[in-house]
DNA sequence: TATTAGCACTCCCACTCAAAGAGTGCTAAG
DNA sequence: CTTAGCACTCTTTGAGTGGGAGTGCTAATA
């Protein structure tokens, strides 16, 4: 579809549009980027380019400006290529590599660290831990027919809930739960068991048949139902930014940062697949940000499903932004022990 | 210091500036305020309000802008006055004592709703358990000198922490503990049992004084050592607002909103008694914001410190937001039960 | 046929200038 | 002490202007 040329075009346009800001004009690249050529050669591969929409003119004698088509092009290029995570960063990923032992902290700083470094926005999601493993099970009994849950995950984390079962049980018929919950599920994926556990805790509990359902049901929802979390960080780093000037337009990314249903819509769109993926302008119709674009990738950290991203304007140093977020995700995902930080995340899904 | 009438001027000055945000002129005054007398006199008493720095002419034929003195004469003339809750946000008050029942939840939802109705920034920080009062004590054994601390606490709370103690404790001996501990201490405050509850441990169990000890010591971090919770909400309502049209000034308010600290040092250096307090421009000078003011209140919720606020631009409406704001912390204290709103955080102190 | 030099043309932007308008300070009279 | 009147100051707005950047087209060239 594009010849050899048209795409050396593009790639020039966008690269220096993206430095400058400024509309690109045909002497420039000609100068610049394709030095064989005159200004005037480059002037006849601007408008058919124009013509099949990868620049657009603002007026008649302006220079080109890359449309959301051409930085597509541009993206897919770099993804393409290798990258290494840039040195000067390599203060902070350590400053995040130490913790990680709590991922959730991780996040937070996480996203304070890619808005601070990338000047955009930086997001991201922490999931429900995907196969929980039960590690210990107590119920503790709190007043008539009220009981504290209390779960310890394989991993540390600490779940806990105080919940009204339908008919009051002794100490004693909670302790026995517990001791058989335990004997079939710990140390085991929660998913697995969760089906064969109900009949044989009913099997000893028979009297207390409604109130085990019950208690195996919130169980159930504090394992698996645990909603997304969502975090932002940095988000001051983008008021400086030439392309945000028009506040209205800001106003609008800064409302639905504040939501955690926006958030989650946005994650839940852009990032289905492990690995990087990279949403330009209005690529993604749900979300109402045209002049945006969005880095999402995800990993899996502490057996859980985590998302790291960024959200700057569509003229964004993509190549500097997914460097980083390269590196971040893979110190999360807790790749990079030994030093070795660039190979980090190589699948890519579009 | 002032006379009668210059105070009539100040202060109508300060309320068509907050209306118009333009500076006010003679005539306007004379028009709107003052009807008796012309423009020329209000000029004269106008002429020494600047002189005595509580008017600024930003240029020699524009009107008046009030200066920070000026606004401290409005606010403490509002403060004077009696307040009643603008019922057309009763709906959104209504929402929130839904959500009463979780201190935190409650606090979020505040922070928004503050933005949302004001388009300020709503402020929000939970302080620790003021006498936290144990309901229930558990230590499970985790492994070798590992233990699970659980603490629940009257009202619902409930701490937990994984901790490894200087040697091993069976389980036997660990529930002895919790026995222990739950005599003394269960019902009462933990600030006046602590002190006695270490002798009475170790004289039972001698031989894990050291583990014991350990333990206590956590239990005391669990419950006293919470540090502030921090909520902001509605940040993106001062975006449409025209006192903000400085990027720059917005973007150190917005670093500053991300950090913990210094929303800390803003709570710390606001609201040190209960009720409310403006602080308007710099009149706190520890923290960088001229031309932005602050409300700050505070009450007792959930048994812990809650603290709610508003931060917007010095030339803020004070009645409103004041009136707003009181509502909230009402509403979050518990009271307006009854459907009665007006008379809520009637203790004001500067 | 593809490329290039040359040139007229378009459009934006920054600048100046003048007129309008708002509000003041001062003075003199009530 | 108050007020009317008036000259003065300063900002704001709009129109007009020149320079500059970049284009599109045409004709010449490899």
């Amino acid at each position: 579809m594009l010849s050899e040329r048209q795409l050396e075009v593009v790639l020039a346009v966008v690269y220096e549009y993206i430095k400058t800001g400024e509309p690109v004009g045909s002497r420039t690249i000609a100068r610049k980027f394709l030095k064989g050529r005159s200004a005037a050669t480059i002037r006849n591969e601007m408008a058919d380019l124009e013509e099949s929409e990868y620049l657009y003119q603002p007026h008649t004698s302006a220079g080109r400006i890359p449309t959301p088509k051409a930085y597509r092009v541009y993206v897919d290029a770099i993804l393409r290529r290798q990258r290494s995570f840039p040195s000067e960063s390599e203060g902070w990923i350590k400053e995040l590599r130490e913790r990680r032992k709590d991922v959730e902290e991780a996040l937070i700083y996480a996203t304070r660290l890619l808005g601070r470094i990338t000047s955009y926005i930086g997001l991201a999601a922490l999931g429900p831990e995907r196969e929980p493993v039960l590690e210990r099970v107590e119920f503790l009994r709190m007043g008539h027919s009220t009981v504290l849950i209390l779960l310890v995950l394989k991993g540390g984390l600490i779940h806990h809930k105080i919940s009204t079962l339908p008919c009051d049980m002794t100490q004693e018929a909670l302790d026995e739960l517990s001791r058989r919950v335990s004997t079939v599920a710990v140390g085991r994926s929660w998913g697995e068991v969760r089906g064969t556990l109900q009949a044989y805790v009913e099997d000893a509990l028979e009297r207390y048949a409604e109130s085990c359902r019950s208690a195996l049901n919130e169980m159930d929802g504090l394992l698996l139902e645990q909603p997304f979390q969502f975090f932002t960080g940095g988000t001051h780093n983008v008021l400086g930014l030439p392309d945000f000037n028009d506040l209205g337009r800001l106003q609008t990314i800064m409302a639905l940062l504040e939501e955690d249903e926006s958030i989650g819509m946005l994650v839940r769109s852009c990032s289905t697949e492990k690995g990087l993926r990279v949403t330009i302008g209005d690529e993604n119709p749900e979300l109402n940000m045209p002049d945006c674009s969005i880095l999402m990738a995800s990993t899996i950290a502490g057996g859980r499903k985590a998302v790291v991203g960024l959200i700057g304007p569509m003229r964004m140093d993509y190549e500097r932004s997914i460097s980083v977020l390269e590196g971040v995700l893979g110190t999360i995902a807790g790749k990079g022990e030994n030093g070795e930080n660039g190979e980090s995340a190589k699948e890519v899904h579009r």
